[in-house]
DNA sequence: TAGCTCTTTACGGTTTCCCGTAAAATGATG
DNA sequence: CATCATTTTACGGGAAACCGTAAAGAGCTA
């Protein structure tokens, strides 16, 4: 089983059963360690690295409360890609509330995660089984996501984002253009928008403005 | 302290800490009770009633998964609505991962609960706190809470989100008056939803119905 | 550079939204 | 029932969104 694993959760209750969990794995107390910021995981990670013991599996958060301002990094997405660029051949495992399939597939895709368990019912029998497959070696999606099975998709890019971002903060589509030029993104016409943007509803099957912007509220894609 | 607590919290992890805050409490193991589901939390406090033997106090998160179909009450609300319906002396504390001030407030007018606490950072002695302080028969008010201090504000009102729901679904704004007729809501004229929008908007500082959609979404008004 | 394709932008007409005003309906009061 | 106040609806003009078409630009190949 692994020697020595970091847990980066800011929950103190969470925190508690995870160690609860590694000890039903028998993963000795003193080589388990426990921070409540992303900052201090990236500080740990480095420190065993340079003493030559580095950590072996990484257990984190999504979300992080930022009530300590000045923080460097403030969510396990960014924690998990500063991580990865120290020590890539580092398993992380992600315990998070989320429970959307199609997020967490996200993630394996992008960060190479290699086991995402949510927060739910059996969760400890869950995050146990988690850490035993990631310690042989190989990925574990938990049975508990929810599998959106939405047939229609659409991969939001950064311009999708960014005119869909602009329109929930209250600017009206005439004016898109105006910031889109202000942050230099590429195409910024207003009938670039606007095609953009029946393209998008097209493929959802949605109506609205509105209804894409609570679309992608929902999605957290915003 | 507390003789018969009972737990309604369907993640497993969290039920875990939960026990372990209950024992430093030196709340005895036998008079504390563990239930994953809603309907069970019910039939638990009906029977200690019939039994001659309530319970003092219902520790409860306020969403549950309903992975199992068929349950009759699924949300926290739910739950507390009827647990103080069976019975009204019955403390009831929140434990839960919302930690907006705005919305705890809401909870303890319109449920009447006793105690809030956020999951969060130093969230077992806050925990712990709570207990005690409703022990005392005060309220206990977290200082985790996230206090949004919006000055400007709207009470929405049922017609304000059957209106901005509608619209989030991709219902077109000339269109909301066929479905609230549909739905014998009051106002139903177009002129009606339009001068109500344009109010809400005013008030809140909003310059679109997109902005409004995703500030419902951000608030949970829908 | 010519020719081709793909992307981006410009333009115009239709629909929807927005907002002010006024009429109609509703309700309370004496 | 008459009067007044409030709510709801109707209407109309200007702004914005929507959508198709076409022109302009960018990138690639020969």
């Amino acid at each position: 089983m692994f020697k020595k694993v970091l847990i980066a959760e800011d929950h103190e209750t969470i925190n508690y059963s995870i160690q609860k969990t590694l000890e039903e794995l028998e993963i000795p107390h003193d080589s388990r360690n426990y921070v409540y910021y992303c900052d201090d995981a990236i500080k740990r990670l480095k420190k065993a690295l340079a003493e030559g013991k580095p950590y072996e599996l990484l257990i984190t958060d999504l979300s992080f409360e930022d009530d300590i301002p000045g923080q460097q990094i403030t969510t396990g997405q960014e924690l998990i890609a500063t991580a990865r660029a120290i020590q890539p051949d580092l398993k992380i495992l992600i315990f998070s509330i989320e429970n959307r399939a199609s997020v967490a597939q996200s993630l394996f895709k992008e960060l190479k995660i290699d086991a995402f368990v949510p927060k739910a019912r059996r969760d400890a029998q869950d995050l146990k089984l988690a850490v035993e497959t990631v310690y042989n070696g190989k990925k574990h999606v938990s049975v508990n996501l929810k599998k959106d099975l939405e047939q229609q998709h659409h991969e939001f890019n950064e311009f999708d984002i960014e005119v869909v971002s602009l329109l929930s903060q209250g600017v009206l589509q005439k004016d898109v253009p105006i910031y889109l030029q202000q942050k230099n993104i590429k195409p910024s016409g207003l009938s670039s928008v606007e095609k953009r943007l029946s393209i998008i509803k097209t493929k959802l099957n949605i109506f609205s403005n509105e209804q894409l912007i609570a679309y992608c509220k929902d999605k957290k894609i915003i």
